[in-house]
DNA sequence: CGCTAGCTTGACACAGGTCAAAGGCTGTGG
DNA sequence: CCACAGCCTTTGACCTGTGTCAAGCTAGCG
């Protein structure tokens, strides 16, 4: 992973990171000036680097600002599960705990630019003994536990997916997560989005044979419920899909 | 769910969550103390009732004391997913989040005993500001995280599970952790455990079907790597199972 | 241009699901 | 104390969703 400074303006590049947050809570002016403050230090990652390798040292938190990721881990015979797809905007590398139980990689899937955030919260969602966070005027506590919160509910939908749903429930239920999750951030146009995954990782991700995943987006195109072409998707039937994938997006807080 | 006092000695109701906390993290006479303090206050549900329900208020944050309970989430057409078993010990209703968008139910699998226990975090897994010191509401953060982290990893595992391993392998993993975990809690002889639960329960916690259940633990038994009569299981070939399973317990932290 | 990574297709195999029925248990009430 | 009822387990026959293998195909890239 490489770091470099950042030259051009912090605002445009942190835009995922803002819109996430924000839908998470509503930021302070306070808290997007701090925000825009860490885009002057990035690092970057190619595509199948790992950004924390199984048994490391944790990593650094920090928030993806562009390209894709995956928490994964890999079976002894080579078999891989992947347990979240991270986008743009998504935090990585913080949780409540200093030194974390769970034996998973963080991998890029595309080019990835991070730029590291501990200085936000010490790195840990409720830090264990973070000196200055009590007195610090600019709380991101809050955000961060619901980004954790968000995080948790999106891994029970893969569990129920991985464990009760057929290839075809599993497909259109990813697509109108990413959909929902791309929206989010701004990365969805209309029902129109990139997604820069081979079949590959999404074998991976669905549990299913690369084969299978081919068959079953196929399928979809041919009932003209999606199309795809290269990495573009445009969901043309999302309230189908949704019936199809028992499909029901997040509950973000309203008010709090 | 009813509500008693409970004349009995707090001690004796208490040993499965004092010994899974103390795993976690080894307890203060004075926390030993705190903890006893618990069991005077006890609530029973029968099996099959909902100690949580999906869309409910969150739930009163709770230890189990006795009897098995599961999260899950049921799909509109009547499938069933279990995200994660609950044992004596195990902490129940505690969250990052004051209003956690997590939809999943809590329910009992066989009569259950609890006892409340927001008195000790509040029900909540310490936020990132809180005086981390010995003082009163935040005495238990350290466990609390630490009990978080581990729920997250048998997660993690969870899905590798259901995504990337055949049935024989799911139900070997499972029994796995099954038997680390109530050992943890002394509730293991030796290689031997009791395992109250119907094929259907197991079914729906590895995704498959229950006359698939049935002939998984057969085959386990035939080869004479497991021996089970009536709910009791007993692990006959631990090692090969783990080879099978790729099985590999939770690593507690030693010495903090 | 040729290479390579990714996509697509077909033929076939098999893990696991579905359906249906027969046996156990166990608790409960006559 | 027996007998019934209901839940759970077990079994067999059969079906199908998904995996595997193997071969082309396509397209971006050095």
């Amino acid at each position: 992973m490489s770091t470099r400074a950042n030259p051009k303006s912090a605002a445009s590049i942190m835009v995922a990171v803002l819109r996430r947050l924000n839908a998470l809570k509503p930021l302070s002016p306070a808290q997007l000036q701090r925000l825009d403050a860490l885009g002057d230090r990035i690092e970057t990652a190619v595509a199948g680097e790992a950004l924390q390798s199984d048994g490391g040292s944790p990593m650094r938190p920090s928030f993806i600002l562009s390209g894709w990721a995956c928490r994964q881990r890999l079976l002894s015979d080579g078999r891989r599960q992947i347990f979240s797809l991270l986008l743009p905007g998504d935090a990585v590398g913080f949780c409540v705990e200093p030194s974390p139980l769970s034996s998973a990689a963080v991998v890029a899937l595309t080019k990835v630019a991070l730029t590291t955030a501990d200085s936000l919260t010490g790195g840990l969602i409720p830090p264990a003994s973070s000196p200055s966070s009590a007195q610090d005027p600019w709380q991101f506590a809050d955000h961060m536990r619901r980004s954790a919160s968000l995080e948790e509910e999106l891994l029970l939908d893969h569990v129920v997916r991985l464990g009760r749903q057929t290839a075809y429930e599993r497909t259109a239920h990813m697509l109108l997560e990413l959909h929902w999750r791309l929206s989010l951030i701004g990365q969805a146009d209309g029902h129109r989005f990139a997604m820069p995954l081979t079949q590959e990782v999404l074998a991976d991700f669905l549990g299913l044979s690369i084969v299978h995943v081919n068959r079953t987006l196929q399928q979809l195109r041919r009932e003209r419920l999606i199309e795809m072409s290269g990495s573009h998707v445009v969901l043309l039937e999302a309230a189908q899909l949704a019936v199809i994938a028992d499909y029901q997006p997040p509950v973000l807080p309203q008010t709090w």
